[in-house]
DNA sequence: CTGGTGACCGCTT
DNA sequence: AAAGCGGCCACCA
């Protein structure tokens, strides 16, 4: 009775996994749709310990600003932009448009 | 066991 | 207008 819904990380891991092909999200949006809005941090930290990247597009996610996170580093902080690029997204100035690229899951 | 930190966001002064 | 701080979860020393 403790839980009955699963732990706050699987909820992240969940939302991010749903994210599609050539769109991206941000920490406050998974937050918010895992439940709080102020859990953006430990979304931060969940994909930090990323246990399955083959399946949970961390990539996908951005900050606020459209911006890739400068700790994104595993192996060069413009991996994660080139991978954002071969799927279609575009940087400019190193940011994304966020209007037309965020994962807008009202879309259903 | 306790304290502090981290791939962030939003509110308050 | 800008700057600073708190909040939530899990892991490390």
């Amino acid at each position: 009775m403790s839980d009955g819904s699963q732990n706050t990380f699987e909820r992240i891991y969940e939302i991010v996994r749903q994210i599609p092909y050539g769109q991206v999200a941000t920490y406050g949006q998974i937050a918010l749709l895992a439940g709080n809005r102020r859990l953006s941090r430990v979304v931060g930290y969940a994909l930090h310990v990323n246990p399955d990247p083959e399946h949970i597009p961390c990539h996908r996610v951005v900050n606020r600003f459209g911006e890739v996170s400068k700790a994104f580093v595993f192996g060069g902080e413009n991996q994660q932009v080139t991978l954002l690029e071969a799927e279609g997204v575009r940087f400019v100035d190193g940011r994304v448009d966020m209007e037309k690229y965020q994962w807008k899951r009202s879309l259903f």
